[in-house]
DNA sequence: GTCAGGTTTAAA
DNA sequence: TTAAACCTGACT
């Protein structure tokens, strides 16, 4: 395939340069391609950016977007300037999409390599990217704006630290009045409202120290200047939580909520207050971080550390990082915050690139942090996945009327059905992974795919009824401890248990409530939630981790179980975490029982610095995926032979051996990948930018794309 | 000869 | 990304 390099005006004598006055314009459309259309421009008034207009495409019409104007087209392959399509409809009189927002998605598609025309409109709700059945679309901007206008004129100008509405609202019981500030979190909130300009802040803060409070107030101080303030959030079930703490705290101003699972409609009509300005506080996953803020003076990504910021389709992109970037382009504080700060942010604030704002003690006075107990296996067997002295604790928490949490990252009954006659395995028929067996679904589930069947009455291979679960998961735990605590409440919270629209919610409602004894649950339980009543945290199935060859896997269980001891004793009180282990010695041990983060990260930083590992060099993946993996590597040694001569001696890239993906198959298609390893950041974006466009030419039916600064190896 | 299915290509 | 064109193998 021919790539036209946009206005590439070098090299190509016999193209007439063509004055098309102001009459031409620069449009992005949703497709995989890196460069703009130009279309004529048939309308007296003048184009704006940002301005979304429909335009022929193919024998179709698509929605774009006005990106500039050319006063000189230069006909490129197959275009003919004179026969330049017109523009047949402008659809927005005015436009929300600003310089600033142009800015960071023109700085998404350099740094991630992909597509602008793809990030630019995926960036909008979709009701304002796909053309409706009849094909024409209402003038948007004036009726957002209208809207907008109408919002800030019912909402009254607050009084410094006026909570109206929840005085106001007989409904509701009187809310716990705000905590008092301890001196660390005064002084936090103290460097948010002095910061000016770009200043990023890492809120360092141990589980229960009370970030959130922080967080309100530094908000609220903002939304007192006028300005707006973006929330990141991790996870989607972390939204109604924040959303009902912040409009309580702060009405009566005006929190919005953005998240994928949000209605459609909903969607659309908080990006639109968001964008133009009459939303004060937008809440948001990592989607959020694209939409347009005009009046935005504080950005907030909580949890920094958490993987989910990290996009894994399409445009892969690193939320935190562009939350960075947009305070920088936009001149506004970034508050990171984070028990366990990921290894590229502590570098950076020992560096002291990042002004860090510590907490070291639990807010609520008494409160402290759990001891933490390993129990060895191999001195204490584990029956049915407990050993003896965790279930001791199960049962005189139960008795003494606490709550316990038993934290296990896998879901399902069994992760295999395993005949004991043949030694035949639940396999999936389309991956290189095992079937789960969930029980209480009654069926084996792929876990990769989502391919599901009935479990098998006998082995299919040769005919034995004696086919049995191998390993645990969380609703096998869940049954053991129902066994073992015959008169507790035991709750399971896993992405299973929490599929329906408003279970999550029920689930919480009934461990706050105290009604709940026991929760099972994957990392799930782990995040963010503020459980008043847990005294025991047992932590399962952990020794995996340790010695991963996915070189995060220490630095992200670290994380989790540090997360999850956060979950007990926040009301005070003696509180215990146990971790069953074979591994009693290891060093990660050692500092999650001094609750040492800081000894951890120094640990795995210098280890990371001996390998040259992220955060001590630069990491791009190309992925290919093809139903054959020879296709597969076959693109990728290519890729390489055509890489090789690009690489400057005096920028030195690396580029390893095509490998395949530890599963290597999924649905079908076969995966592999290339690493590229830089030292330098530039050097590594320079070598991609000359690669990517061979890259195009020789991929066939091979699909491949490429990710920089990849998570998973 | 027709049909279903996958693959390639073009889009201003 | 999307849709139509193009190609291939299976089957009446």
């Amino acid at each position: 395939m021919k790539k036209p390099t946009q206005k590439d005006e070098s090299d190509q004598p016999n193209r007439l340069p063509l004055d098309l006055g102001e009459k031409a314009v620069e449009v992005l459309i949703a497709v995989p391609l890196p460069q703009t259309f130009t279309y004529h421009w048939p309308f007296e008034h003048a184009p704006r950016f940002g301005q979304r207009v429909v335009v022929p495409w193919g024998r179709q019409k698509r929605i774009g977007l006005v990106h500039g104007t050319c006063a000189a087209v230069v006909t490129s392959a197959g275009v003919d300037a004179y026969s330049l399509k017109p523009v047949e409809q402008v659809l927005d009189d005015g436009s929300l999409l600003d310089g600033a927002w142009r800015q960071l998605i023109e700085f998404a598609a350099r740094y991630y390599h992909h597509p602008l025309g793809l990030i630019a409109l995926e960036a909008l709700p979709k009701a304002l990217r796909v053309l409706n059945a009849r094909g024409e679309e209402p003038v948007m901007v004036t009726k957002a704006q209208a809207h907008a206008d109408k919002r800030l004129q019912a909402r009254q100008t607050p009084a410094r630290g006026a909570r109206t509405s929840a005085d106001h609202d007989p409904t509701q019981a009187d809310p716990a009045p705000p905590p008092v500030l301890t001196l660390e979190q005064q002084a936090a909130v103290q460097a948010c409202s002095v910061a000016a300009g770009f200043t990023p802040l890492l809120l360092y803060g141990v589980t229960g120290s009370g970030k959130t409070e922080v967080y309100l107030h530094a908000v609220e101080e903002r939304l007192t200047r006028g300005e707006q303030v973006l929330v990141l959030l991790p996870e989607i079930n972390l939204t109604p939580a924040a959303q009902a703490l912040y409009e309580t705290r702060l009405a009566p101003y005006r929190v919005v909520v953005l998240h994928s699972n949000l209605p459609e409609l909903q969607r659309t009509k908080h990006w639109f207050e968001a964008a133009t300005g009459a939303a004060d506080v937008l809440i948001a996953t990592r989607l959020g971080v694209l939409t347009p803020m005009p009046r935005l003076g504080l950005v907030i990504v909580d949890e920094e550390h958490d993987p989910s910021y990290k996009q894994q389709d399409g445009m892969r992109y690193q939320a935190r990082d562009l939350a960075l970037m947009l305070g920088k382009q936009r001149g506004v504080p970034v508050v990171l915050g984070s028990a366990t700060p990921s290894l590229e942010t502590w570098q950076k604030a020992e560096g002291g690139q990042y002004k860090r704002l510590t907490l070291t003690q639990r807010a609520v006075t008494g409160a402290s942090l759990p001891r933490v107990e390993l129990i060895n296996t191999a001195n204490f067997p584990a029956k049915e996945g407990l050993s003896e002295p965790a279930m001791q604790a199960l049962v005189s928490t139960f008795e003494a009327g606490k709550q316990s949490i038993v934290f296990l990252n896998r879901r399902g009954y069994s992760p295999q059905l395993v005949c004991g006659g043949c030694g035949w395995v639940s396999n999936c028929e389309h991956c290189t992974a095992h079937m789960v067996w969930h029980k209480s679904e009654r069926n084996l589930r792929c876990h990769h795919c989502g391919a599901a069947q009935r479990v098998p009455v006998q082995c299919p291979c040769c005919g034995n009824q004696d086919l049995t679960g191998f390993g645990r998961g969380t609703q096998r735990i869940e049954e053991t401890l129902a066994g073992l605590l015959p008169k507790a409440t035991v709750l399971r919270i896993d992405a299973d248990s929490t599929r329906n629209k408003g279970q999550m919610e029920a689930l919480l409602d009934e461990a706050h409530s105290g009604r709940a004894d026991v929760l099972v649950g994957t990392q799930m339980i782990a995040k963010g939630h503020d459980f008043a009543n847990v005294n025991l945290v047992l932590a399962l199935n952990v020794d995996a981790s340790l010695f991963s060859h996915a070189y995060r896997a220490p630095e992200r269980l670290f994380a989790q179980l540090m997360q999850v001891a956060g979950r007990a004793g926040r009301r005070g009180g003696e509180a215990t975490m146990l971790v069953q282990t074979r591994y009693p010695q290891h060093p990660l041990f050692e500092a999650l029982k001094a609750h040492d983060y800081e000894r951890f990260a120094s640990h795995e930083m210098q280890a990371r610095r001996e390998a040259r590992m992220p955060p001590f060099s630069y990491q791009a993946t190309i992925r290919a995926d093809h139903r054959t993996l020879g296709n597969c590597l076959a693109f990728l040694k290519t890729a390489r032979e055509l890489g090789d001569p690009l690489i400057q001696p005096d920028e030195p890239v690396y580029l390893c051996d095509p490998v395949p993906l530890t599963v290597v198959r999924v649905g079908g298609i076969e995966r592999a990948q290339m690493l590229i390893e830089s030292e330098s950041r530039p050097a590594l974006h320079r070598f991609l930018s000359a690669w990517l466009p061979l890259l195009y030419e020789h991929a066939g039916s091979v699909r491949w794309f490429l990710e920089v600064d990849p998570v998973e190896l």
